[in-house]
RNA sequence: GCUCCGGUAGCUCAGCUGGACAGAGCAACGGUUUCCUAAACCGUAGGUCGCGGGUUCAAAUCCCGCCCGGGGUACCA
């Protein structure tokens, strides 16, 4: 009856079904939520259920006496040593320490760790970072690069088919401004040094001289106007300029350690706009407004949405509709992710009500995520308080190193570099991930480079010492294979230990589920916090044989969770830092 | 005006599909290195969960109103 290889949580929460089921027989309880939760403070337990009371207020009647009744018809599984009602009608449950060791034994022997392939192989398109052409990126970018990863991880991990799409921001009116800025006054050598830099000037520049000189805009709108009709000349340059821009966030990516299956920018949709939007039409769904073509949603709330301009250009909805609809032409993807920031929430609701109205089947989700600013304002070019991406990341590698040459004096420069640069990443990366991306984002160097307390080299320095201590033990001990050994839980460090190790796939589920890399986040420090005490309290190359060896299997365990859920995140594990 | 977020310890943030005395990190204070990496551990101190109502056995969490901060609100994406 026993089976390891789902948690003895699914398990229980199985078992308190079934068993309201049989106590209370008239009840509803589908609108009930009978699931086992961890247990937040030890003294109630390792986990607890409260439908009791739920189910009490269904009933109108008394809480305690519900999980009364609960208790008195159970039949305990074998791995629960006791259950008990406490407070209002909680049903507190105590797990077998042995069972628990024999789950960590089960964990160790599964190369998924628990994880269950939700997935089955559906395709999910990620759609993620998404920055634009000549424009370099700053520390706003780094979210949604970072955040749309880890979805991506997380989702690959539970069985997902996942498409990570650049989609980037490729096309458009800017082309015509850069392209004549380019021909007038573009600095040939800074295009070598700082490709995009100079684009941007370029750009912004003409930008500039297009709202002071109807002239300027006109040509600038002539250069548009060739680009669009296939001018040799003008496409040439224009596929120029996303070279030299992917080069250069190729380099960023590369850093970062991200990668995209397909780079469909914007321009890839191109020819399927005038199609998309007469469907609209034919669907009755657009209509002429102002000169302009647009889709009336404020019976739902959602205002107006153009999708043709004025002037016949296409814009960001129509070429958000038309995408959807070749990629579930091509892919027949059960979801759709997007990873924007909040300013694009009316956006989305808009494009993915006319997407639903027009029959498109697949789920689209919207995760966005709250601007980043910084104390005293918000970033702005204007101001020219952005941050750009890679001064942060250098700044993040420099920093690191100085307390790598602070610990470690000894090992070689090259050395003591890779082990900055992967904390240096990590810890920026660690920031992002870790706070409620919906949160109001305030950027210091203080918190995005963080090396100790909540933070990704807390994290790594907990992996990097069970490194330690597996290579000490193999010197100390050659010979002996601990997994050999059985799994004992004696100390309530390990035990404390044991509860977190377990909850790997349920943390991992959970993130993916709410698309939150967060929860995976919170849940590897809390992991962390449960070793470091071990750790510090607990001795196991001087413990006798047995305990021992039952510890240094703890350890490994713990260092391939940690591994693998940094993994999740994007973030690497050096065996020494 | 309408709308979407945020307002929790000195600072930065978790918790928010209601649950048991509100959690962590940083900063502060006090301990722990003949011992497995002190980027660590153990402890002390620190909070009217923006304000006011309401629903409930139970509210930081749900509902209503208000205040403060940020975003969006037809031809930029």
């Amino acid at each position: 009856m026993k089976n390891t290889t789902s948690s003895l949580e699914t398990q229980l929460s199985a078992w308190c079904a079934e068993t309201f089921a049989v106590c209370f027989p008239d009840a509803d309880l589908a609108a009930i939520p009978l699931a086992v939760i961890p247990s937040k403070n030890e003294q109630f337990g390792d986990c607890q259920c409260e439908a009791a009371m739920k189910l009490a207020k269904e009933l109108k009647t008394n809480p305690r006496a519900v999980a009364q009744k609960f208790i008195e018809s159970a039949v305990l599984p074998d791995f629960v040593e006791k259950i008990e009602i406490a407070g209002p009608g909680f049903i507190n449950i105590w797990l077998k320490t042995t069972a628990l060791a024999g789950q960590l034994e089960a964990m160790q022997a599964d190369k998924k760790l628990g994880l269950p392939n939700l997935g089955n192989s559906r395709t999910v398109i990620i759609d993620y970072s998404s920055p634009n052409v000549a424009k370099p990126m700053h520390i706003g970018h780094i979210r949604s690069t970072v955040i749309g990863n880890a979805l991506d991880r997380l989702y690959r991990a539970l069985g997902y088919n996942v498409i990570a799409d650049n989609h980037l921001g490729d096309w458009g009116t800017q082309f015509g401004l850069i392209i004549l800025g380019y021909r007038e006054f573009a600095d040939q050598d800074a295009l070598k040094t700082a490709p995009v830099e100079e684009l941007e000037r370029i750009y912004v520049k003409s930008y500039n001289l297009s709202k002071e000189d109807e002239t300027w805009r006109d040509r600038a709108k002539a250069e548009l106007v060739k680009l669009q009709k296939g001018d040799t000349e003008n496409l040439a340059l224009w596929k120029s300029f996303i070279e030299l821009t992917l080069s250069e966030f190729n380099r960023i990516y590369k850093r970062l350690d991200v990668s995209f299956d397909l780079y469909r920018g914007e321009s890839f949709y191109n020819d399927q706009l005038a199609g998309t939007v007469d469907l609209l039409k034919a669907k009755g769904l657009a209509s002429e407004s102002d000169g302009a073509l647009v889709c009336d949603l404020e019976a739902d709330g959602l205002n107006v949405a153009i999708v043709r301009k004025s002037d016949g250009g296409y814009n960001y909805t129509s070429t958000d509709i038309a995408t959807v609809v070749s990629r579930t032409e091509e892919f027949h993807p059960a979801e759709i992710i997007y990873v924007t920031d909040e300013r694009q929430q009316l956006h989305f609701k808009q494009f993915f009500h006319i997407c639903k109205k027009i029959g498109v089947p697949t789920k689209l989700t919207h995760v966005w995520f709250g601007l980043m600013r910084l104390p005293e304002a918000t970033f702005s070019t204007r101001e020219g308080n952005v941050i750009k991406l890679e001064a942060l990341l250098n700044e993040a590698e420099a920093r690191a190193l100085e307390v790598v040459k602070a610990s470690s004096p000894n090992m070689d420069d090259a050395k003591q570099k890779e082990i900055a640069r992967a904390v240096g990443i990590g810890a920026i990366k660690y920031t992002d991930l870790s706070q409620n991306p919906q949160s109001l984002v305030t950027f210091t160097w203080e918190k995005a480079l963080a090396m100790d307390g909540n933070s990704a080299p807390y994290l790594q320095y907990a992996y990097a010492r069970i490194a330690s201590v597996r290579d000490k033990y193999a010197a100390q001990f050659p010979g002996i294979n601990p997994d050999e050994f059985p799994i004992i839980l004696t100390e309530e460090q390990e035990r404390r230990l044991a509860l977190k190790l377990i909850r790997f796939p349920a943390a991992v589920e959970t993130a993916a589920k709410l698309h939150r890399p967060s929860v995976m986040a919170d849940y590897l420090f809390d992991l962390s916090q449960a070793y470091s005490s071990f750790y510090q309290n607990v001795p196991f190359l001087k413990a006798d044989e047995g305990p021992r060896e039952s510890r240094i299997r703890l350890c490994a365990l713990t260092a391939t969770i940690l591994k693998k859920g940094l993994a999740l995140l994007g973030i690497e594990t050096p065996e020494r830092i």
